[in-house]
Parts: C-alpha cells; sequence; structure tokens
DNA sequence: TTGCAATGATAAGCATGCTTATTATATCTC
DNA sequence: GAGATATAATAAGCATGCTTATCATTGCAA
C-alpha cells in the first residue's frame, strides 16, 4: 500500500468518462449520433466490416448489446446488416456511406473534446495518463480472465 | 497539438470506467450491491443523510435517476426515505444500519480492486494519474457550465 | 397577501449495458 | 453420417443513466 490516496480513484475515473460521454452527446447530436454508436462507427469503418459477434469482441461488450445497438444503427442510417456469405448463422455489418464520411469529421470533434479535458497538462503528464490507462485496462482485463480472484458467475464473464 | 497521441484516450477512460464497475460488480455481489447503490452509500454514509436533489448533486446525476437508484435501494435495504421536518416537498435519505456495517468492508474491497488495476505503476505515475484524472473532470465540468460552447440544449444539461 | 416562478420528487419513455434462455446453423467426434 | 457440442444472433426482462412533463410545495415580489 502506498500513501497515494487512491480511495477516490474509481469514482474519478467514472466521472471522467460520464463526462466525455456528455460532451460527446451534446456535440454530437448534431449527427444524432450516441456514444456507442460512434464507438462501433469508429471500429467498423476503421477495420473495416465484420460480424455482430467479432464487434462485440473488439467493443468488448455482449452480443445482445451488439445486436440491439445495430437495430438502432440501422435505423439511423449508420450501419448495415448483409447476410454472411460463409455461415448463415452471421450477419456482417458494414458502415453506411454517411457513416464513412462522418468519420473524419467526427474524430476531430472528439480530439477537441479531449484537448479541452486535458487542458492544463504537459505532454509527460498526458503520456503518464495515457500510460497508467492502458496499464489498468490490461491488469483489469487480465484479472477477469484469471479464474483465482473470482466466483463461478465470472467465469461466464470472461471471454 | 502535441505528439502524444491522445485519439483513443475516451476509449480507454471508458474501458477502464467499465473494467473497474465490472469488477467491483462481480465482487460486489455477495453483498447484492451495485456500484451505482455503492456510490450512493459511500457519500450517505460519508456525509450523513442528505435530500434527494442534494444526493442527486454531489452524485452529479439527474434528480429522478436517483428517484430510482433509492426506489431499488429501499427495497434491497441499503436507504430509508424519511420527510424532511422543514420542508415537505423533500425526503432526507438515510443509510440504513446494514449500509454502515458494510461500509467500511465495502471500502477495502474498492481498494483491493484498484491496488490490482494499478499494478506495475509507481508512486509518481499514480500521483500523475490522479492529478490528471482530476483536472479533466475540473476542465470538463467547467466547459459545460460555459455557454459559448454550448448549444441550447446544454444550458439545460449544466447544473 | 396573493400570485407566479423556482424547487423537490416522480412518471413516462428511450438508450445502453447486463444475465439468462432460445433458435438456427456449424463443427467436431465417434 | 449422426449425434453432441459450440457458436451467431436474438428475445425477455432488469439496472442505470437520460429528456421531457407533471404535481405539490415554497418562497419571492408586487
Amino acid at each position: 500500500m502506498t500513501d497515494t490516496n487512491i480511495e477516490n480513484m474509481g469514482f474519478l475515473v467514472h466521472d471522467v468518462a460520464r463526462l466525455l460521454r456528455r460532451h460527446f452527446e451534446a456535440r454530437g447530436r448534431e449527427y444524432g449520433l450516441s456514444a456507442a454508436q460512434w464507438r462501433a462507427v469508429v471500429r467498423i469503418v476503421k477495420y473495416g466490416p465484420m460480424t455482430q459477434a467479432k464487434l462485440a469482441e473488439v467493443l468488448e461488450i455482449e452480443p445482445i448489446s451488439v445486436s440491439r445497438l445495430i437495430d438502432r444503427m440501422e435505423q439511423a442510417g449508420w450501419a448495415e446488416r448483409r447476410p454472411d456469405e460463409n455461415d448463415r448463422r452471421a450477419n456482417v455489418v458494414h458502415p453506411t456511406e454517411r457513416a464513412v464520411a462522418a468519420f473524419a469529421e467526427v474524430k476531430l470533434m472528439a480530439g477537441d473534446i479531449y484537448e479541452a479535458a486535458l487542458d492544463g497538462l504537459n505532454d509527460d503528464e498526458r503520456q503518464t495518463l495515457m500510460k497508467a490507462l492502458r496499464t489498468m485496462t490490461e491488469n483489469l482485463a487480465k484479472a477477469e480472465n484469471t479464474p483465482e480472484e473470482a466466483d463461478p458467475i465470472k467465469k461466464q464473464v470472461a471471454r
């Protein structure tokens, strides 16, 4: 145990995530694109069309959540389900042209928000922040997949 | 613009928050206490009973969200609504004895999770992380309350 | 003092996550 | 090849957030 006061670290991370999402959604309203939908657009534009299962994996959410997210994204004209040629169970999720067109613009918008959030932090601090966040993601993802910490429920959650 | 690659900073923060919540809920299941309920318990135990409006303010969520959160917390035996002596519109939210008793224990549990998450980061890095998170919270909260960035919707969201 | 704006709580309805269960199709094993 | 097992998607139902609207009470201002 260090003398660093990390007592409310979880609250802080939660707050920052919530505030970032709120800013994004306030500014993203002009596009009609929510934060969750934006995360999905980024993946299918950057990495190309993929099945819902694959998308669930890269977004690290459950397939059922993807299913309903894509429902709404199809309706809003951001994505399109096409049958997988090789597997009749699967759908391949494609971005619409509109999604591809919005990509660069929305990325700039997100960059603006990040800049505003990081105002007053120097490069070293930013690097350390990013490193810390990456370390935490890895530590937590790893812990999720090691059974010893877990109760039986955990094994189902882990993927 | 610095050369720090902050492109996916939002995704990272979102991921860390989600993973922390997931860990908390997996371990908190033994108490039947969700992360949101835990946040509320911390406030009413640490700062004492307060009205729902005040609780909404300190949790930085909307009063209606508090309303339904307290519904479930009352049902689960974590909190109790009592009429405000001075204002017949208001309820004062009290922690139950059980909530007070669980407080210290759950705090230790949360500490464990934070330690696991921060594994491999030295004290300097932890300090910088905390500073960066606090800075970001302040920057984003401030931006939310300054009208110039905002569209009309923003003013309603800001509190 | 009365009349109206502000405030506290809640209702209705939506988005996004979850768990658990079901259906259809693929794949592996014997 | 047939039967068991695994995988892709979805359904049902819950928690937690939101926006918008309503109702009761308070408190200020004329």
